[in-house]
DNA sequence: ATACAATAGTTTGCATGCAAGGTATTTTCA
DNA sequence: TGAAAATACCTTGCATGCAAACTATTGTAT
């Protein structure tokens, strides 16, 4: 009974770390055909959606630090998806752009999309709405600050 | 509209992922007080469950594979909180097993777990039995396979 | 018995995450 | 204006995660 509160299935976080990490594993066969890293596939997903943007503001989008961001945005550079090159307001600043080849993986991530939301199949769509409700309030919480 | 599918905010797997990330940063100062890392942590939490254990049980509660669970296992003997011998059965196996001051981490560990709890503050008692209900049924399709 | 397959751990190589400290540039404000 | 604070990004160091290849031992099947 003392102890109840240790066990690792009592816990909230050792079931949110092992899925993370399920999910990045599911996910990586499926991100090798666009040659990309699930990290690296998040910095994407960020640029999809807003192209042209600092590492400040691809960081406030998926939560990198800095320090996680310059090698993985050179491992990006290098593949030919994006390209930075600095601002000229702020010299302090980087501009950050897809290029014409990390553009159109936008098309082909799409068509994988359906195939890795099998990964939540063993939930219902009801599950996964009431999922990402509670998720958000622990993000505002645990990130947003 | 087309590509709604990928909106970051859309996805199931980057607030789980970044959730899992911020857990992992909000208790590594509390930790530290152990001296131990979340991963770590998590391994201690295994061995306090079941002590004297093989390296494979190990791994089947914390999910960790064994090409991460050995330099961690090292860590954990260096800090004097466990130790390792080899199976007398099975000569492949090697047993692992809580130190004196291992064991008595799990006290400390236990004054812990409440401070360590207020990272989920932001939801309800309610909601938090939801959201263990819906990890288990994601963990036993993403990992118990 | 003995080749073959399976199992338990280790090693290697790569890509994170992230705290902490460092550099360059810009802002603030006395 | 000019020093101090703030900001944007980079570098370093450490500890993961994990696939893949490898070693040693045990199990299996003929």
């Amino acid at each position: 009974m003392k102890y109840d509160n240790l066990k690792l299935k009592n816990q909230l976080c050792h079931p949110l770390y092992s899925i993370a990490n399920a999910i990045v594993r599911a996910y990586d066969p499926y991100l090798k055909k666009l040659g990309l890293t699930y990290a690296q596939y998040l910095v994407m997903l960020s640029l999809w959606e807003e192209d042209g943007v600092t590492i400040s503001q691809i960081s406030e989008k998926t939560f990198f630090d800095s320090g996680s961001l310059t090698p993985l945005i050179k491992r990006l550079t290098d593949k030919g998806y994006i390209s930075v090159s600095s601002s000229k307001v702020d010299l302090r600043q980087k501009m950050v752009s897809l290029t014409k080849r990390g553009g159109k993986l936008k098309d082909e991530a799409l068509v994988l999309v359906d195939e890795l939301s099998a990964c939540f199949s063993s939930i219902t769509y009801s599950e996964s709405m009431t999922l990402k409700k509670i998720l958000n309030k622990l993000t505002s919480d645990l990130i947003d600050k």
